[in-house]
DNA sequence: TCCGGATTGTGAATTATTTCACATTCATTT
DNA sequence: AAATGAATGTGAAATAATTCACAATCCGGA
């Protein structure tokens, strides 16, 4: 009877939001900084951020606060990105262009290696410094390069074929934008974006207020 | 005494999900579906499923099912779909741009009307069918051409100042996609959209499964 | 070394969400 | 018109997430 400690799905997301904050307040040279002042900045309750943590660890000093330098190494760790990874996005079109382009990435560690199209007028091509190759290079491309992550940004319809495609290859982690369920083996993680629900959500509240 | 009917936050982002699949079944000339039916192909339970409708009411016909096009104009109604939006995005960048080309909004009823941008070397381009202009001319476009929504994909540093100019000029609805909490009245809504949590939970996964 | 002030870490209480299970209702058949 | 079968709608139960509130503990000063 090991009691296995489960992480709410909504611990996960919040953590990115604190190493955000940690970030800020690390190049703010700040050394120091207590539960209420990281929650007030994260947007979240100072209890719920001194819960979030407990689930992996005591990172604080009871009667002084925590040490962003630690807890910042911390939150790196739990999320994954003390270590580098490398992805592939499937599908060249605005999406994945924007996606491959985007800073955000690799000031976490993530590094865009490669965009695939089945399009021979985007092959050959380069967005910034990364080579749009065509879609059957892939398998190979993965294996070659120490891929672990592929992102989906083809249309609907061809999100499943590019999926079988990934897993073949040996992608354990898929990004999805297809707003499409796909089906792959237990082994690999599936993680869902859908841009439209967020739009819908504020359109369904906009609604409502104006009703 | 009144009691207030609160409708669960992740009952308002499933229904996009619904919709799409109901969108689908049409098209396939489907007219009856059963609640098993629609949530197996929407990945959710079907008790789940009743229960999120039953928060807006009786949709269903016992003892057959829904009717597909019915169903379709009521979760049209409940997300404010049935009626257009018009949005402006400010930030003419990678993702800016991505997002004014994306097919998915027109599907739903949003129109993209402008880009803004500070970068004069920007302004005056055309994106696809949509013009780039500078930010300072967007308060003057959003009264002149009804708009009410405002999509933010300018840097973190600029994304207050930005909202600032959006809640002067009018708008109730910000789509955010910084990675900052922004200020703004009681009736504007706030949306927020942040990519890399949703890259930093799969990483999360994935880190945790390879250990 | 002891004391006071401050802040964490965490069981317990509360609140929110999901699932269960079945009474209710509708379409169809006889 | 009544009986049958099927699937919804929904209180109640179960599960999950958040907030509360305070004991535990650490820092710094006397």
């Amino acid at each position: 009877m090991t009691d296995v400690v489960v992480i709410p799905r909504a611990t996960i997301s919040r953590l990115p939001v604190y190493f955000r904050v940690l970030m800020e307040l690390s190049h703010m040279e700040v050394s120091l900084v207590s539960s209420d002042e990281l929650a007030a900045r994260s947007g979240v309750s100072s209890s719920q951020l001194r819960k979030d943590l407990s689930y992996f660890g005591e990172f604080g000093i009871r009667g002084a606060g925590y040490d962003v330098g630690f807890l910042l190494q911390k939150i790196r760790e739990i999320l994954g990105i003390h270590r580098e990874w490398r992805l592939v996005i499937a599908g060249a079109g605005k999406l994945g262009t924007a996606l491959a382009r985007y800073s955000g990435f690799a000031q976490h560690g993530l590094e865009v290696a490669a965009l695939f199209d089945i399009d021979p007028g985007k092959q050959g091509k380069m967005t910034g410094k990364i080579p749009v190759l065509p879609m059957e290079d892939l398998t190979g491309f993965v294996q070659e390069h120490d891929i672990q992550i592929g992102v989906i940004t083809v249309p609907a319809q061809a999100a499943q074929g590019v999926a079988d495609l990934m897993v073949r290859a040996g992608l354990k982690g898929i990004w999805n934008f297809a707003p499409v369920r796909i089906e792959v083996p237990d082994d690999v993680i599936v993680q869902y974006e859908d841009l439209v629900v967020g739009l819908l959500t504020l359109s369904h509240h906009l609604s409502r207020r104006m009703r």
